[in-house]
DNA sequence: TTGCTAATGCAATTGTGTTGCGTTTGAACC
DNA sequence: GGTTCAAACGCAACACAATTGCATTAGCAA
């Protein structure tokens, strides 16, 4: 019984990692939020579960490392989360938009990012192509 | 006598402020650096004069404030300056590599970063194309 | 030179995030 | 259904950039 939110926890098994109640609440949490949310906003949100904030600190570590959300330090240096496009190819290989109004990070699908040479002896790892400004949703307001 | 840095002192006085040896020091050094700073930074740039900590801080405060330098917070959250001034180098027009073994910046002036194209209603203000791995240095001794 | 108070130095505190470690639990297997 | 065990959790302690309180110093106008 109890039908849990079957697209969420098969999406996190899916990953190998375990649907535990903490994951599922933070995701459904991440999935309708209009900004991008800090530890504190999730902490508040859910508080009525219970969970430890270490818990939730570590949900969202999790999320991030995964591939599935976006982590970003706001101008009052702490950090908040978005859901990363589920659809979208290895987040290093698209640019990201990131808004200064409500710290959301969208995944620009279609712009892609190429490595540019580098001087001699230089080596990359990763390549990162971020916008910032105000997006679709904020710019109404400015 | 002794001739300290007259524009600065003096572009201190004009906004109605003490020209402090915190401050001259901490302008001085963020007109030639070329990167944003952090505290931490500055701290070490400039301990031989053995400004405390706090002082740095609320020079750096009194700075942003009065519109002399931009604050803002890095991946890491910490908080960055640089100075807010027009004649500033357009940092925002080239490429960044950023070394994963010993943490430097270095300007790759002939990466060129374009704007690409947004969605509908998304506005930018700035774009940042950087680039992580090992520099010349530290490849050596991967 | 003096007087006023902005600015400083130092200690204590805050806010946000991390680490260590013993305990619980999700889910694979039977 | 029960058994098993590493992943995940809860709690306490910690790390660290930044802020605040308050007594003292010093920039500069008069
Ligand atoms: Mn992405
Ligand atoms: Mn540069
Ligand atoms: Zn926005
Ligand atoms: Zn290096």
């Amino acid at each position: 019984m109890n039908a849990v939110t079957p697209n969420i926890a098969e999406r996190i098994r899916a990953l190998g990692a375990r649907a535990t109640p903490a994951r599922v609440a933070v995701m459904r949490l991440l999935e309708t939020a209009e900004r991008a949310l800090s530890h504190h906003d999730i902490e508040l949100a859910l508080q009525a579960n219970g969970f430890d904030r270490v818990t939730l600190y570590r949900v969202l570590d999790w999320m991030v490392e995964s591939g599935l959300a976006h982590r970003v330090a706001d101008a009052q240096r702490v950090f908040r989360f978005s859901l990363a496009a589920p659809d979208a190819p290895a987040h290093d290989r698209h640019a990201h938009f990131r808004c200064e109004d409500c710290g959301k990070v969208f995944c620009l699908d279609d712009v892609p990012v190429t490595r540019p040479a580098l001087p001699k002896g230089f080596s990359s790892s990763a390549v990162e192509l971020s916008i910032t400004g105000h997006c679709g949703h904020c710019g109404k307001h400015a």
